[in-house]
DNA sequence: CGGTACGCCTGAAGGC
DNA sequence: TGCCTTCAGGCGTACC
């Protein structure tokens, strides 16, 4: 369940260890892996198998959910993790912990050192998609996105919220309306905004005001923290998430509320699990 | 066309 | 102990 501040924390623990570095070596264990972009003209698509297969990575960009792995020579490796996905770097004499359900390879050259990325993905939920360049995937699967949760504003999100007659707590898991939120931090964000997840999404001025101030500020602590470990989600160089223990409401149904100690009630919205407080998110 | 339901997929956890 | 069922959920797609 990697979200927004799971990918932004594996963007800066594995930048600094991939820039750089030239893809000397590919191997594509699951070819079916690479998925087919939207776009289905054959222009901004590349073959699977030159997934940076030797370019020099320039740089890691993020939007939303997904991480961009940008080469200087053009061609762009998009990455989404899904559930369960891991990107991993393994320095030269480390040893991977688990070596199952490894999908993709990148052996890497480096001027003093070499090491490997691999992608794994035990549930397959996630996936990789190859494009020519980064004008590219930004025409194709990133136009599909709202703007970025860690900065969206309330000018941006508003109008978006009152196009719909869904509730709050579906809108914000919808990525094409704000890109970044998962079931984990809209439960957080609507909590830390007192803000019920059934109402609907067409909000007061005061609350979107509140709510795109409770969805920078929930990431932004997140990020820090190093993200949160459900399950499955571990950083760059293989280590778990300590932002999970802060949840204020995410896996704590039938627990007291932090705030008032209400016992915090556990619903299902949109096929959701959905942790809330009555008390404190009230109408 | 907006909204909802379901399937994909594995592993953990709980019931018997 | 071991097998079975249930659950977790991002997202594409089928369908109303």
């Amino acid at each position: 369940m990697p979200e927004l501040a799971e990918i932004e924390h594996l963007r800066q623990t594995l930048e600094p260890h991939i820039v750089g570095a030239r893809v000397a070596q590919l191997r594509l264990y699951r070819p079916d892996i690479v998925r087919q972009c939207t776009d289905r003209s054959p222009a901004g698509r590349i073959a699977p198998k030159a997934l940076l297969s030797g370019r020099r990575i320039a740089r890691l960009a993020r939007h939303g959910k997904q991480l961009a792995i940008l080469s200087d020579e053009g061609p762009v490796v998009c990455v989404h993790l899904g559930m369960s996905g891991q990107l991993i770097y393994i320095p030269r004499g480390a040893r991977l912990p688990r070596t199952d359900h490894v999908h993709c390879l990148w052996r890497l050259e480096q001027k003093s050192s070499t090491g490997r990325m691999v992608f794994r993905d035990p549930r397959r939920f996630g996936g990789l998609w190859a494009y020519e360049s980064e004008e590219a995937l930004l025409s194709d699967r990133w136009s599909q996105l709202g703007p970025d949760a860690l900065s969206v504003t309330t000018r941006q999100l508003r109008p978006r919220l009152a196009r719909t007659s869904r509730s709050i707590k579906a809108a914000l898991l919808d990525q094409s309306l704000v890109a970044g939120l998962g079931n984990i931090y809209v439960d957080e964000v609507l909590f830390r905004a007192r803000i019920d997840p059934r109402c609907p999404a067409d909000l007061a001025a005061v609350q979107s005001a509140e709510l795109a101030r409770s969805i920078r500020a929930t990431l932004k602590a997140a990020i820090a923290g190093g993200g949160s470990t459900i399950r499955d989600y571990v950083d760059a160089s293989g280590r778990q998430g300590a932002f999970t223990e802060q949840h204020a409401v995410y896996g704590r149904g039938g627990q007291p509320c932090v705030r008032c100690g209400t016992p915090l009630e556990a619903i299902r919205i949109a096929q959701r699990t959905t942790v809330f407080c009555r008390a404190c998110q009230g109408p």
